[in-house]
DNA sequence: AAAGATAATATGCATGCACATATTAATGTG
DNA sequence: CACATTAATATGTGCATGCATATTATCTTT
C-alpha cells in the first residue's frame, strides 16, 4: 500500500490500475471480488464498485455477475473522438471561419441512401453542398441530405449566415447515429473546390443521425489535404 | 410521465433525455436540481445523481457545484472508437488472419520522431515493417518503432507467430497515448505491399503510447483501399 | 462603493444496508 | 450419464444519511 492516496474511489482506481500495469494481476487473471477489496482498502463495497465500474467502462477489466472480475486479455484501445461543429474546429485553430452554400435543391433521395435512411421518404429531402473555409482557404467540403419530415423548419432556412451543420445541432437534436471514417481520392470537382490536385488523398467522414427511428440528416464531409483528426487514448 | 419506466437510474436517464430531445428543457436552460427531481420521480437523490452524471459524461448537460445543471448549448458529437488488435478485427469480419514481418532492424530513431518520443533515446530502438493479411489479401501495412528501454523483452522476439501489435498489448501496457487519423496517397512501395495502384487514397493512423513518461512505441498503420472505420454515436 | 469575509447551496462522494439479477456450481432425477 | 432443477455467489442497483467541496450570494468593513 504504497501511496498516500486516500480511500476515494479515484484513489482506489489508481491503485487497481497500478496493479494491472505492473502485472501484479496478469491479463486474464481473476481479481479479488469487491467485498475483499473493500476490506483491504478499508472502504465500503460501493466505493470499490465505483472504481471497478470505471475500469470496466474503459475496457481494462471484464466484469460478470457471479463470475467475478478479470483483467481484460486484449484491452481494446478505446479513443473518444470529439467531432465539433466545423466553425468551432476552425476557430480553435485560431483561424477565421466562413462558409459558402454552393448548391441547394429539393431532390429525391438517391437510391444509394435508401438503405441507410431506412424509411420510404417522399421527395421531402433537401440537398445541400457547402464549402467551409478557414482564413479564406478551403477547409472542408460538405454534401448533406436533410429529411424535412424530421426538420421541417429547414425548408425555409437559407443556411447562408449559419451553416446547416450548426443549425441542425441546435434545432434537430438526434438520439443516435452512425459515423464512418475513410479516405477518398480527390475527383476533379473535389480538387477544384478544395484547391488541390485531382487524385490527392483526402480524409472523409460520413454520418447519419436519427431521432428515434426517424432519420434526420446524412452528411459526407471531405477535408482539405493534410487534415488530421486527433485524440488522446 | 409517459412510460412505465421504473425509478431505475436508466429509466430516469431516458426521461431526462426525452425532455432534452423534445425541448421541454431548452439548450442552455437550467434544469431542476437533484433533490427536486428525486422528489418528482419518487426516488433517492443518489439515483438522480447517477442519471445526471451519465448525461454529463456524454456531454449533454453541464454540471457545476452550486451553479446547478444546465442543458449543453453545443452538445459535442462524441464518438468512441474502438481500435482492436488487427487480428481480432480481421477475424471479426469472418476472414482468416495472418501477418508477415518484412523488415526488422535496430536503428536510431528518425529525427522526425524525436519530438514525438520526447526523450533522448539511445540507439535502443527496434524498427519493424509488417503486413497484415485477411484471407491472403493485404489488409494493412504497419511501420513501428519500439523503445527497447521500455520493452526490453521485445529485442528477443521474432514477431513471426505473434505480431508486434498484439505482443505489445499483452506485454507492454501503456498508460496513455496519442492517436491521429488521416489519409495518404499510396507510394509505389505502399501500392506494391497493399496490392493497389500508386496514388490510391488510403486510410491511415498514427499512434504513440507511453507508460508514465516513457514512450513505448510509435506505429503508423496504413489500411488497404476501401477500409472504413465505423462507430456509433 | 470596492474589497474581503462569511453564509448558503447544488453537486460530489462515502457508507451501510437490502434486495435484484445473472451466472455458475451443486444436486437430484430419469 | 445426460438433463433439468435448485442453490450459491459476485456484481448491479436503490436508499437514507452525512459530510466535502466548489461556487455564488450576501453581509460586513474600510
Amino acid at each position: 500500500m504504497s501511496l498516500a492516496e486516500t480511500n476515494s474511489w479515484t484513489g482506489i482506481r489508481e491503485e487497481l490500475l497500478r496493479r494491472i500495469h505492473e502485472r501484479e494481476w496478469q491479463p486474464g487473471e481473476q481479481i479479488p471480488h469487491e467485498a475483499d477489496l473493500a476490506e483491504e482498502f478499508g472502504c465500503a463495497r460501493t466505493t470499490v464498485n465505483r472504481a471497478l465500474r470505471d475500469l470496466a467502462e474503459s475496457g481494462l477489466v471484464i466484469r460478470k455477475r457471479r463470475a467475478g472480475t478479470r483483467v481484460a486479455l486484449n484491452p481494446p484501445q478505446k479513443a473518444t473522438l470529439t467531432i465539433p461543429v466545423i466553425r468551432e474546429e476552425v476557430e480553435a485553430l485560431g483561424r477565421a471561419y466562413r462558409h459558402s452554400l454552393v448548391f441547394r435543391e429539393m431532390r429525391p433521395l438517391p437510391p444509394m441512401l435508401h438503405g441507410a435512411f431506412q424509411v420510404a421518404l417522399s421527395d421531402n429531402v433537401l440537398f445541400l453542398k457547402t464549402v467551409h473555409f478557414a482564413d479564406d482557404r478551403p477547409f472542408a467540403y460538405e454534401e448533406r441530405h436533410i429529411n424535412l419530415d424530421a426538420a421541417p423548419a429547414a425548408r425555409d432556412m437559407a443556411f447562408d449566415t449559419i451553416s446547416a451543420n450548426e443549425w441542425l445541432v441546435h434545432n434537430a437534436p438526434y438520439s443516435h447515429g452512425d459515423l464512418s471514417l475513410f479516405a477518398v481520392n480527390a475527383t476533379d470537382e473535389l480538387a477544384g473546390v478544395l484547391d488541390t490536385v485531382t487524385g490527392a488523398a483526402l480524409f472523409a467522414l460520413e454520418r447519419i443521425t436519427w431521432t428515434g427511428d426517424q432519420p434526420i440528416t446524412h452528411v459526407r464531409l471531405v477535408y482539405a489535404p493534410g487534415y488530421r483528426m486527433r485524440t488522446d487514448i
